[in-house]
DNA sequence: CTTTACGTTGACGTTAACGTCAAGCAGTGA
DNA sequence: TCACTGCTTGACGTTAACGTCAACGTAAAG
């Protein structure tokens, strides 16, 4: 069986186009420390750890939020949680961060339900003008 | 009863400290097209059509949008519908937005889904703790 | 009538998130 | 060996979304 093909490390060019972006971009949430890939030599090389974490800051990202704040975000899931205070601390974050998603999920129902009640409208206009 | 109260225009300072944004703010907003206060002289008055745009503004912020975005959005909303063509162009408009902001709910339901599964770990880690 | 509070128009500054060269090194196939 | 392809490090440019003066007009309040 082929194991090497799928998970080996990728080089830059290959993390970007399969992340549709260039590689100025990974090479910025480097330079930020949201990634940090291993060097071979001067090379950069990519593992799985660094794909997720470019696809959290992805994520992020479309949903709108700045890169400073992406970092922090994926630094807490990396975090160490040995001591007790240390996960608490977790907690409280996890609760912050779930907030915010839910006032922007909200946000996001309010907006399609207009946009449905906009259709609807649109809809009647058209049937009414054959 | 008293009806003047909640629906005379407003001066630019009543509706940056409503919305809690700065007079900039609104200023830039309208050098971009999104509102378009009346002038009485060369003071700004703002009507409730321009406090309904705010708030579409802001939510599309907190979405994470472009202004440019949300201009073409609410534009949408307030675009003359007469013609069928019109209308078939407004139908169009709404599924495009609609993709989008489903995009966006999914990006934030897993987004939701990783933090309950990471804090029920948290809190694991800190029952066997104890 | 002058201070004080708001309002207005520039115009330049700033931060985030990259884009866009330029110039150089390193392996590799002909 | 030589040309080519891919990777690397600067370093400056750009766009969006305002922030931050400065300088001025005006209307009510003392």
């Amino acid at each position: 069986m082929n194991v090497g093909h799928t998970d080996g490390p990728w080089t830059i060019a290959q993390i970007a186009a399969e992340f549709d972006v260039t590689h100025r971009t990974v090479r910025h949430y480097e330079e930020l420390g949201l990634i940090t890939p291993e060097r071979r030599g001067t090379t950069r090389l990519y593992h799985r750890r660094d794909r997720t974490r470019l696809h959290l800051i992805l994520r992020g990202k479309r949903l709108g939020f700045p890169l400073e704040q992406i970092r922090t975000i994926i630094d807490l899931y990396d975090a160490p949680r040995g001591k007790a205070s240390q996960l608490e601390y977790c907690l409280a974050q996890i609760d912050d961060r779930r907030a915010d998603l839910e006032q922007r999920r909200r946000d996001i129902e309010d907006a399609l339900h207009e946009l449905d009640s906009f259709e609807a409208r649109c809809r009647e206009d058209l049937d009414r003008l054959r």
